[in-house]
DNA sequence: TAGATTGTTAATCGATTAACAATC
DNA sequence: TAGATTGTTAATCGATTAACAATC
């Protein structure tokens, strides 16, 4: 097998895909790995150690968009849909049921499921809600390995708990929770709120800069 | 000003949080890096450099539930709110305009920004959507410094650009683009599709590796 | 006191950057 | 050919882990 690449690898290498897909869109033939690494802001010998593994490039012109954009989506799986079910039809389900991205990066939802009475029978973006009493039977029926909590944190563990019952190899969590789970699972938490954390702690850092050298 | 924090140890700062706030609502008293290190899969000691920054633990019981969870709700900016503009009402727009998290995160989000006709002037979770038109103009009389783009790819970099020139200092950008910015402008990409290719990507060596096993 | 846990230093590990030969 | 750019090795840098004295 492969040697595995870091999180920060694999998110580079997702990056460098839309910046090739965008320079398809603009008619450029090749993208050098100087442009790339002024994009993204890192260094230029960092690109092409990313990108050795997964395209080669051309001495003197740099990367061939059209044969480097289809590796890098080949190696991003966009080529190979893979079936997910998701949890929870509030405000957030429901966006990321109608998010149009997901099928261009081949993720499939193919049913949602809630507790909510209101909600079940509901189709969004052509996906039906159904009980949550249903799942289980429906992960092993259609084998399918991946699941996404959309729940509010209080249920986000048992429902975690239950896809794992089921057969699911792999969650995608977006409560705001940090979810206990066996070790051989495979789980990304998205969490929006610790997103805003971030950008909020660089802007303290830079507001308190501008401060301190105004005080000068 | 106090050293800068990586990504990464920020990101783990926001993950304690949520332990500490919810070892509060199961009545904890202390919690000690040990048990931190556990739900989070990283060495004791790295939690305690983490925290060392933050919060005092005490020796033989670990950190105190209450002052460290205050201590980092400090840090994270959650007790001090921020204002931010939305600029695109789809479904992504709505759904975030109407995430209860931010509230407890100290992002408030004061209104939002469409160029759809049919779209101005709707209220979602108590914020009116404007004409695009307007954002310049209430970012400068309001002092708003955070600008959260949920537009499709190809409208991202303008608006982002229109953002720059009223006067925000910091994007939070939910376009699957990645944007060219000055450098002093902060900017963190929150892209979903990205998201699930790390997943993805996860998954598929897992496969990978329960396949190579059986063929032995 | 003995035991448990922090805070911190030193050692290790991995990722990024610099440099440069290969080559189109 | 000369110039530009890759691919890769060595050097640097930073983050994580291990170890242990301090101490409650």
């Amino acid at each position: 097998m492969a040697q595995s690449l870091s999180t920060a690898t694999v998110t580079r290498l997702y990056q460098y895909f839309q910046i090739f897909k965008a320079a398809r869109g603009s008619g450029l033939e090749h993208v050098s790995s100087e442009v790339l690494s002024g994009k993204l802001g890192i260094d230029a010998s960092s690109v092409r150690k990313d990108l050795a593994g997964v395209a080669s490039g051309v001495q003197k012109l740099g990367y061939c968009v059209s044969p480097t954009l289809y590796a890098l989506e080949d190696f991003l799986g966009i080529h190979n849909t893979k079936e997910a079910f998701l949890v929870g039809v509030g405000s957030l389900g429901r966006a990321l049921l109608g998010y149009r991205g997901f099928a261009e990066s081949g993720l499939d939802i193919l049913a949602a499921f809630d507790v909510d009475e209101e909600r079940i029978g509901n189709t969004i973006a052509g996906k039906t809600t159904l009980p949550l009493s249903k799942l289980t039977n429906l992960v092993q029926r259609l084998n399918v390995k991946i699941g996404i909590i959309t729940v509010p944190a209080d249920a986000a563990q048992s429902i975690a708990d239950l896809m794992i019952a089921s057969g699911m190899i792999a969650i995608w969590n977006f409560a705001p929770i940090t979810l206990t789970l066996p070790a051989d699972i495979i789980v990304r938490n998205e969490n929006l709120a610790a997103g805003f954390s971030l950008l909020s702690y660089e802007l303290k850092r830079l507001l308190e800069q501008t401060k301190e050298s105004e005080d000068q």
